[in-house]
DNA sequence: CTGAAAGCGCTAACAA
DNA sequence: TTGTTAGCGCTTTCAG
């Protein structure tokens, strides 16, 4: 930077002026900077810029790659930021590299606050490792004190996708959950009150899952042996539901006719054409969205007591649910 | 890092010693130093780390995650980047975010290298762009001067798919191409040559696609819809042949003893149990330690001569492929 | 084994 | 509109 002031013949202070868009600067020394930037080269260090300055403006992003939805979410999150003047610092949850040290990571690099996706283990210890630094999570496994979540009504969604399945006429509804999964709990009750709602009490069935297309494989498979199907089964989410799927359509069943299959997320899977999955729609654009305000609230606006924000789910139809075959 | 040093009563120069591992300082210290730093909450700062140190030992990582091998080079990278004492930043390539942005992010962070996954674009104006900066491309769809290259050879492995095929004793086999993305031109003329020299030149077709699961639907489609299908399909990837597998499936047909598949990647998809499809291998976990150990003989060991590291693919055969119905 | 001092590249506050 | 100054938190070099 100081051999473009000296090329240019002004000082530090102004081409500083000069790449941060500052006012203080004529347009004629601007261009001149900029010119003589380009010929030598310059590029502004982010490392210099973080340490000397007051604010980072940047974001930590925690996610994983293995769900759809969550990559949607991290791709929504870079136009949402941007809106606000921040940027994205990215550290994936891959195996042999914990949370807490993609935390540490984001940390060392000044994030003023750190939106974590789909972590599947308690946020508990990663607020003593964030201390005052600001943690949004999106769709968490479970609540944490200090902790900003983000999160669609999964009850409500659920709800709306037993509506939809019992408007057919269905009423052997079977859901296949996310164990331990982030937000499975909600869709596991969310399940169980729906059916009891529509009097369908004894028709409750939950088979275990834990998201993974395996897990749906698995339960369609048992569901298969046992020779007495539901007419219709409500996955934990999209991959599940694809697993039913495939595993429905190999074993020479016909979706819907044979079985309505309903997922979760509605994200690029589902609306595949070969898919076409019902699926219970989450806005990733609307999630990031409130996620990047979360964090703006907290850093800009001051606020500092808790917030739960609770989206509302759509129910997308697609092809995957009909009546039920009259028996 | 002063508070710490402080605290303990010994210089700031002792606690970075300590905290980097490096000897020149006794155990107690040690010990002391890591007690006080627990007390106060203190984490060393990345940024001013990065300013100070004359290396910054970090590679920057450009990658989509909407390509599952791609996200499994990404998680493979860590480790490998770890064992040469590198850490990684991450940077996606999403929409509305072009690659020179992500990369002019790296850069300012001092990454020492540039390691590209499967970029859709040309890396010619990146190389501008980075300037001396090594950059390793992993499967790009073109060469540039001055890039090291760590790829598989497609044709190589489009030749075992076609063996593996003629093999079983199929002759009519239909290759759906990846367009312009990367490695699809190598996997084409890989499917032309390999074909030619089973004397099934005559046999030869290809059908448009882009490695995307509706592309592969939407050869499906068009081979039903003319009524002649080949005995056998080589899809340009897993995502492709997935949308040729559902298709199929969907319209009633039996695979493979109708039409055999094949895919390419061996990604998690190819290995689920309900796809179970026949696909050529690309190690993940070599690939990233490829690209690593590529960046390290440059920055450590002083290579200045491009290299193109060509890994042998390996077909792994599942349930997808067959011998075909005697007709 | 330990400490003092210089400075990485930049920004912020002030002075001109 | 421009320049001066001080220093962000750390590492490095050299001297004890």
């Amino acid at each position: 930077m100081s051999d473009v002031a000296a090329r240019v013949g002004v000082s530090q202070a102004l081409v500083s002026l000069v790449f941060r868009n500052q006012p203080g600067a004529s347009s004629l020394t601007r261009q001149r900077v900029f010119q003589a930037a380009e010929e030598l080269g310059y590029r502004p260090d982010t490392a210099a810029q973080l340490l000397r300055r007051t604010r980072s403006r940047q974001l930590g992003v925690l996610f994983t790659m293995r769900h759809p939805h969550d990559v949607g979410v991290v791709e929504a999150l870079y136009p949402a930021a941007e809106k606000h003047g921040y940027h994205l610092a990215l550290s994936a949850m891959v195996a042999d590299r914990d949370e807490r040290q993609a935390v540490e990571q984001l940390l060392g690099l000044r994030s003023e606050a750190i939106i974590i996706i789909g972590a599947e283990s308690s946020p508990q210890n990663l607020v003593t490792v964030a201390g005052p630094t600001p943690l949004i999570e999106i769709n968490p496994c479970t609540r944490a004190a200090g902790v900003d979540v983000v999160r669609t009504a999964n009850s409500k969604g659920i709800r709306q996708a037993v509506d939809h399945l019992t408007g057919l006429g269905h009423r052997a509804i079977t859901h296949i959950d996310g164990g331990t999964m982030p937000a499975a709990d909600e869709r596991r009750r969310g399940y169980r009150t729906a059916m009891r709602r529509h009097g369908l009490a004894e028709h409750i069935q939950i088979l275990p899952g834990d998201y993974t297309e395996e897990s749906g494989a698995r339960a369609a498979r048992e569901l298969l042996q046992q020779g007495e199907l539901p007419t219709a089964i409500i996955a934990g989410n999209d991959r599940c539901a694809h697993g039913v799927l495939n595993t429905f359509l190999r074993a020479g069943l016909t979706v819907p006719t044979d079985v309505s299959i309903v997922g979760y997320d509605d994200s690029q899977l589902a609306q595949l054409s070969f898919i076409d999955l019902t699926s219970v729609r989450q806005d990733v654009t609307e999630v990031a969205r409130l996620a990047v305000q979360a964090a703006v609230e907290r850093l800009d606006e001051g606020r500092t007591v808790d917030r739960d924000i609770v989206l509302d789910p759509t129910l997308v139809v697609r092809g995957s649910t009909g009546p039920p075959r009259a028996r």
